[in-house]
DNA sequence: TCCCTTATTTATCGTATGATAAATAATAAA
DNA sequence: TTTATTATTTATCATACGATAAATAAGGGA
């Protein structure tokens, strides 16, 4: 009466996954929930969100540490994409042009919900995943990022001196801008421009301002004398 | 043989204060406590670190629930100063000296270990304390920010047209680069530059320069014809 | 010095929670 | 169709945890 098959209707009781299967569902539920709610999350609601008895994650991680584990090897391990690194050192284009490039592509495929509400979960929670990926960020973003601002900013050698702490936090006042603003969405959820890219346009040219700001002035000082 | 007195070696085992004296304890202990481990912490582990039984906490407050609830108060509600607003409109000193001026005052009475890790942790707790207290700073802080930034640009009415989203985003951007070097402090635990007054000098010099170049571009967009 | 008030502790309850063991049923092979 | 394998569930344990009740003792007043 209702259709021709039941099948919809009233689903099998068990749904049987192949092991392969089941792990990246549960995986997946788990970075959802604990992104949601924090590690103090509890296995009897993981379980209850993903349609399985609680037992059941237990079959697939020996304890929830272990699970946890695998959340942030998950959403911290293999978003950074080495290509990134070609468009920021790529001077064919403006060097505006290659950070808003960059931003663009990093805001979807690196600050996501999840990425965001893990990573600092994972910092109130004192792990050393933040610090790890501080110092990623620093050797293969930032620090080239300083030295395009130079090379931009007109320096003969870009390479020459080593690039100062000033200028590292210069190149982190851009980074922080845009990671700001995700975290303003998904921590604070305050309303944000929905124009993602005209924030991202708008937020390096003032950013990247103040890093000029910072060049302009070590140079001056170290024409006459080179010092520091 | 040990001293004199014997009281400093064998204490007494209770400690009996006046309800005043052992609520401020209290409070002020669930305050360091709750800002190191989260919320999910437990009483009982607060108590021992009180020196005191944890059904003791239950006759100050009836439920945990109650005892977080006075936690935010005490650490959001009042270390607001009014006087910081006076100090950002006096056009006696140039902007850029207020700014340090208010950041240094800033910095030492709120920005501290317990409110920055209790501010992230309600936000992640998707407690609405985030969003009143944004709504407060863009109010008392932000926009008159803003208008002074026209008026140090040099824009002939301050007041004339209201405050445009990008502006305050160049505001948001000054504050966001304070609040990340403690974020990077009290919650990666990443080094930071040990001068702090150093630190907010240069990056309230960088960031304001960004928003100058906002003012300058609108102020150009708006001379031939008031658009927007 | 004694007594009374009450700040504080000890003992305990009910439920929540991570984890385990045994029972069940879905799927593929025979 | 029957049987063997194993993915999944039900039942359960031990401990953790918020909360309550009764017992204890510190300190002030008579």
């Amino acid at each position: 009466m209702a259709s021709t098959t039941t099948k919809t209707a009233d689903r099998p009781k068990r749904q049987r996954f192949s092991p392969a299967e089941r792990e990246r569902l549960i995986v997946d539920g788990a970075i959802q929930f604990f992104a949601k709610v924090g590690f103090a999350g509890q296995t009897r609601e993981l379980a209850q969100r993903l349609g399985i008895s609680q037992p059941l994650l237990y079959r697939y991680f020996p304890t929830k540490k272990d699970l946890i584990e695998r959340v942030y090897d998950e959403v911290f391990m293999g978003r950074w994409k080495s290509e990134w690194e070609d468009i920021i050192v790529d001077r064919a284009a403006p060097l505006r042009d290659r950070l808003v490039g960059f931003y663009d592509a990093y805001a979807s495929e690196v600050l996501t919900y999840e990425w965001i509400r893990i990573y600092m979960f994972a910092g109130l929670a004192d792990e050393d995943i933040n610090r790890r990926y501080i110092d990623l960020l620093e050797q293969r973003l930032l620090i080239p990022v300083c030295t395009e601002i130079r090379a931009a900013a007109g320096v003969v050698d870009p390479e020459a001196a080593s690039i100062s702490d000033l200028e590292i936090e210069a190149a982190w006042n851009i980074h922080a801008a845009i990671f700001y603003y995700f975290v303003r969405k998904f921590i604070y959820r305050t309303p944000v421009e929905p124009d993602l890219a005209a924030y991202i346009r708008d937020t390096v040219d003032r950013t990247l301002e103040g890093a000029f700001v910072v060049i302009r002035k070590a140079d001056n000082t170290n024409s006459p004398k080179a010092k520091n």
